[in-house]
DNA sequence: TATTGTTATACTCTATAACTATA
DNA sequence: TATAGTTATAGAGTATAACAATA
């Protein structure tokens, strides 16, 4: 998840935070979903969603709904202003989705993910082990 | 601050989080600092930076100094062992510090800082005032 | 047995407010 | 009065582990 400060103060005055925000994108694009289907796409773990959806239902973005077939499961599903929001996000400006949702997809970033494992090998080199125990 | 996940974990591995890694980068380059001085520059509160500091502290990165003419200030100091890993850190790939700590600076951020506030007022008219209230 | 989601617990990062020590 | 830093408190986001309900 790509973020600045600017971003985060934006949702902000929006009621959203950028996490949450990443939920409502997903359920623009994907439709009710399961919460394990969101912690998948957000790479995150079920707890992470629950709370997140907790956060969406009490300030009115989306709903918890029966799933139709699996009784264990549960259908987020985003109410009228979580569609109408997500929506002038998406059509007014889509940098603004762009970027907020997509990560570096640029040259850059390609560099520096396919060179991540050289730095990390140097970097650990010089590390002492017993400190990383740490934590 | 910009970060994924990736970086997250490549830091974990390290003994560092995001933000941590941001003061160490400040003190490398601007050598020992005082608390304040960190807070500004990372656009921060002074007490988060009494925690990150807390944490390097006791991760070894860092020590915390007698200020030589200001006995309410302190200076925060990076060890030898913080040094190595910052400077390798700076020197291997350049590449790993500049995403890390300079944000965006490619044209595509430009264009959405610049459109931001248009954005921000397109979704605002259409968000309940009272709803934002929530939060 | 495996999967979905919850509760329990804990850590990091962030903020504001009240306070102490010092300038 | 103003500044540097801490303690107190709070909220968001994240994780693992144990568990219940269901598949």
């Amino acid at each position: 998840m790509l973020v600045n400060a600017d971003m985060t103060a934006s949702l902000g005055r929006l009621g959203l935070t950028a996490s949450r925000t990443t939920v409502l994108w997903h359920l623009l694009h994907r439709g009710p979903s399961t919460q394990k289907t969101i912690a998948d796409a957000m790479s995150v773990s079920a707890r992470t969603v629950t709370g997140l959806v907790d956060g969406l239902v009490a300030t009115g973005f989306v709903t918890r709904e029966a799933h139709p077939t699996d009784r264990r499961a549960i259908l987020v599903t985003l109410t009228p202003h979580g569609t109408e929001v997500m929506g002038v996000m998406a059509e007014q400006h889509p940098q603004f989705a762009h970027l907020l949702f997509d990560d570096l997809s640029s040259e850059t970033y390609a560099q520096f993910v396919a060179g991540l494992d050289h730095v990390l090998a140097q970097l650990r080199a010089h590390v002492d082990p017993t400190d990383r125990e740490h934590r």
